[in-house]
DNA sequence: TGTATTAGCCTGTATATACAACTAAATTAA
DNA sequence: TTAATTTAGTTGTATATACAGGCTAATACA
């Protein structure tokens, strides 16, 4: 009975989303058109039009006049904007990206692991760490742990040619994620791994994601503090686009 | 006569922002209500809503279903979100913010200031030195340099009952802002005034903010590593709120 | 005087309709 | 064959209208 609570505008927009979330609607896919709607939910084409109008201001679709309306590439560019993929964004400095695997298995979840992900302390997890580098420089360590049920073909996929954000993107689009930023002194072995000297600044970012109320990822991403930096840059009118850029390596 | 090409919705957003950058309206203050719009500006009251709809959702105005529509107090929260008033954090978390001013006054613009502020080389800058503490522990100094024309009053305001980005927000709200995220290991005396030790890591945030496309302010913010991290949350369906928190002194 | 009701204004949603501008594909003309 | 034109479908904008629901203040009632 509640049904009537619900705008219909917002039924509408649950209804793609919903789709959009169990895969029967794909990146670049194209989704109804307005009057298609009309037609299929009887609604007038106004509320149809609002409701793909916010599902295009909140990242879900892409819409262009005279063509249509289509699902966007989570691959590239998450809808949570913040959420890029390293990959894209060395391309967008137009450099060169590529990655060293150091683990890629299936572990018994760490204690701390699994509490904070909310899992069964017998679970296996799959876990990854690798060394991103932006012309041949390592910018970024990945070190990262991924709900099993969420993608049971992790162990598969090859992440040097295709990052594990972009592969887990274009599973599902992200609900929800949080992001921490910090500043520490890192260990030896990210250290090391970033080629930098011991007692030298880094950025920490602890990112965790959910996709329908589950946490699917949670992850630890290590920058080195002297050629990366976070850079946001706002703007009230239109989408206030968030990006990380590294210095161009003084 | 491109005033044609520009939707009307559009020509009533611009209308509003106007009188708040001019300060015609003012935080808090009343907007004309849409049925008001429909007589003054010859729309209808659907493109009327779409103004006052979309700047509410921009975070110029606060809307309230029986009330009406009211100019946001940006001296509290930035419409440009990520840019936040660190008493009103403080206090968000139930803790005592004060601060401390180590310096307040006129100085002759340093020369990289007036680089990147755009400002000529001889003129004169307010530049701002001080020590925010939640409950007695400093989390941030603000080292920050302020456009004269904009805040000539500045040396006359009292920055122990109110922040500088409170105050400045007042004056107007922000066109424009940048902030870039870094890791840095800080000179001697910021790590004496955030009582830190020498070699610890600070989260680095610089800010640049425009108004009108006028870089108004341009400053540094430092944060002790090990007590203060950047907080994101993110989802796509409401208003995507960027906040600031510091861990709880554990 | 104190309380309940009402009137009036506000935003939120929904529909039906209309025209403009854009795009791609089909059609026509050279 | 090539180029220009038409056509159909799409989004973008704009209007007029309507009703629901929230809120406040004036009014009526006890």
């Amino acid at each position: 009975m509640q049904n009537k609570q619900i705008p219909r505008y917002q039924q509408v927009k649950d209804l793609i989303i919903e789709q959009i979330y169990d895969g029967a609607l794909k990146p670049l896919q194209r989704v109804p058109s307005e009057n298609q709607l009309v037609k299929s939910m009887g609604v007038s084409r106004m509320t149809a039009n609002r409701a793909l109008k916010e599902l295009n201001e909140e990242g879900y679709l892409n819409r262009r006049a005279g063509v249509g309306s289509f699902v966007s590439d989570f691959r590239v560019n998450s809808h949570l904007f913040e959420i890029k993929n390293i990959a894209d964004e060395v391309a967008f400095r137009g450099n060169k990206h590529n990655s060293r695997i150091i683990k890629q298995s299936l572990i018994d979840a760490p204690k701390k692991i699994s509490r904070i992900m909310n899992i069964d302390s017998n679970e296996k997890i799959f876990h990854i760490l690798l060394v991103h580098y932006e012309d041949s420089i390592p910018i970024q360590i990945e070190d990262r742990y991924i709900n099993r049920s969420f993608a049971p073909n992790f162990l598969d996929q090859d992440f040097l040619s295709i990052t594990p954000s972009s592969y887990l993107s274009g599973i599902s689009p992200l609900h929800q994620a949080e992001q921490i930023v910090s500043a520490i002194i890192p260990k030896n072995l990210i250290s090391n791994l970033l080629e930098i000297e011991k007692a030298s600044p880094c950025l920490l970012i602890t990112r965790k994601t959910w996709v329908k109320k589950e946490m699917i990822t949670y992850g630890k991403f290590y920058h080195p503090g002297d050629r990366y930096e976070l850079v946001g840059y706002y703007e009230p009118v239109k989408s206030n686009k968030f990006q990380k850029n590294n210095k161009k390596f003084i």
